[in-house]
RNA sequence: UCCUCGGUAGCUCAAUCGGCAGAGCGGGUGGCUGUUAACCACUAGGUUGCAGGUUCGAGUCCUGCCCGAGGAGCCA
């Protein structure tokens, strides 16, 4: 008999079948039982009805646990009034084990209990939901700069020190060096694309920070595209065909899950080229006007980044920050130097910075003034300050946070739940 | 790190002014021939986060600690 997935269920109406999976909830009404299985791919309600309740059938059935294992045999069958459409008309019910008393049951759970028993959450059809699109999204991602002759370069994850200096690192032992987890792969790639033109890195990124809201994790997944020769106006539009292309694949092929999600796909079929373009300077008196109290020269904080992203239905591009509030390899305005050729997408609907980047330092002189005055160690920016020295070129790139992109996507509330297992603070377990 | 809120059965919560520790779900037992988080009946289940204090009496009031959640700062 043919082992299927419940997903492809709909090919093999009336044929008989093998389905392997889990028990998600069972009921009983006299002479007929009713079994919801999963197996990882979807649900489907599989039925008994015998005149004799001492049938082997039922026996094995009335044991069942919920999350028990088993495999099931029987006809598949349409019917309306089975979840999905179609049914599975037992003939056979093989246990493959009986599963001990479910922590997770149908009913409401409080988030901590969840999150301690994470390893179970992600068997429960929102989190299958979330974690496919998240997938998607991936995917969409390495099609996006793959179709475009961009390079994929893994960058370490080890590192010897700081990429941007300001921000917590987490130190571990390197033989008898100290090592740091990289929060960026930027500088690196910065190398690779003076070496290949056009590239991306995709990876883990981690932050000791003790940011304690829902849009942080200490660990999360960033993709960075580099491009030689590119303005800050290029990869503006680099960003918005990104977000665009991640829209359109997942609106195509992860909708169901959307619905499960009951997330309005609406806002997001909204999205259009070219995306608003605000400057740092037009930004601060709009914010003042909705009640802000920025100064003009601080940071943007979550409340400002949502004023801005609710003014309008696509993301916004924010550029040309201070130069003192942004990273120390920020190519200066050339007719402004108080500001940086730097941008922040802010997406809609509150959702606040997916992207942010910009035009790297190519002049050497700047670069090594800038390190001086970040008060970063010389020496370990060597190779960095050598990019600059054989053929330097402008060029520019970004990061995208995948987890903010799919939060967003989703239409959650807390990025916790767009990653299998989220490292945030005070909890690494499970 | 700071501010705010919370911790009672396996889970989600209730317990009036300080006066006998409760319900639903889940578990167990039985019933029901189309259930949809099925339903009905019965049943077991408690160191009220920890340590002190006030009181005739503390889940409830006070002090300290632990753990968690929401927000801030920082960032993607």
């Amino acid at each position: 008999m043919e082992w299927v997935y419940i997903e492809d269920i709909a090919a093999h109406d009336g044929r008989e079948v093998e389905i392997r999976g889990w028990v998600y909830n069972k009921r009983s009404s006299g002479k007929v039982r009713f079994l919801l299985v999963r197996d990882g791919t979807g649900l489907l309600q599989a039925t008994a009805f015998s005149a004799e309740k001492d049938s082997l059938l039922f026996q094995q059935f009335d044991r069942l646990t919920q999350e028990s294992s088993l495999i099931v045999r029987g006809t598949v069958r349409a019917d309306k009034r089975a979840p999905g459409g179609f049914e599975l008309a037992m003939s056979e019910l093989e246990i493959v084990q009986i599963a001990a008393e479910y922590p997770i049951t149908l009913k409401e759970h409080s988030t901590p209990f969840l999150m301690e028993h994470r390893h179970l959450w992600l068997r429960s059809s929102r989190q299958h939901a979330i974690l496919r699109v998240r997938a998607e999204v991936i995917k969409a991602i390495r099609d996006f700069f793959d179709g475009r002759g961009f390079r994929l370069m893994d960058t370490p994850i080890l590192t010897p020190s700081a990429c941007e200096g300001t921000t917590t690192l987490f130190e571990t032992e390197y033989f008898d060096q100290k090592a740091y987890l990289s929060q960026s792969g930027q500088l690196y790639n910065e190398a690779t694309a003076m070496a290949f033109g056009k590239v991306y890195c995709f990876g883990p990124t981690f932050r000791a920070e003790k940011s304690k809201t829902r849009r942080h994790l200490i660990e999360f997944w960033m993709c960075e595209p580099e491009v030689a020769f590119a303005t800050l106006q290029d990869i503006m539009v680099l960003g918005e065909d990104l977000i665009l292309f991640i829209m359109e694949r997942v609106l195509a092929r992860r909708r169901a899950d959307l619905e499960t999600l009951e997330r309005d796909p609406k806002p997001l079929e909204a999205i259009k080229k070219p995306f608003p373009r605000l400057t740092y300077d037009e930004a601060v008196p709009i914010l003042r006007e909705k009640g802000s109290a920025i100064e003009w020269g601080g940071d943007f904080g979550a409340p400002e980044e949502t004023i801005i992203s609710e003014l309008y239905s696509s993301p916004v591009c924010v550029t040309h920050f201070p130069t003192a509030i942004k990273a120390f390899y920020m190519q200066p305005a050339p007719e402004n130097p108080d500001v940086v050729l730097g941008v922040d997408f802010l997406a809609s609907e509150g959702y606040g910075e997916v992207i942010g980047g910009g035009q790297r330092i190519h002049d050497p002189v700047l670069l090594g003034k800038r390190l001086e005055e970040h008060k970063l160690p010389r020496e370990a920016y060597e190779w960095y300050l050598d990019l600059r020295k054989y053929g330097s070129v402008p060029h520019a790139g970004f990061g995208m946070g995948i987890e903010r992109m799919v939060s967003w996507i989703c239409g959650i509330k807390h990025i916790r739940e767009t990653i299998p297992f989220p490292r945030l603070l005070y909890r690494i377990y499970p």
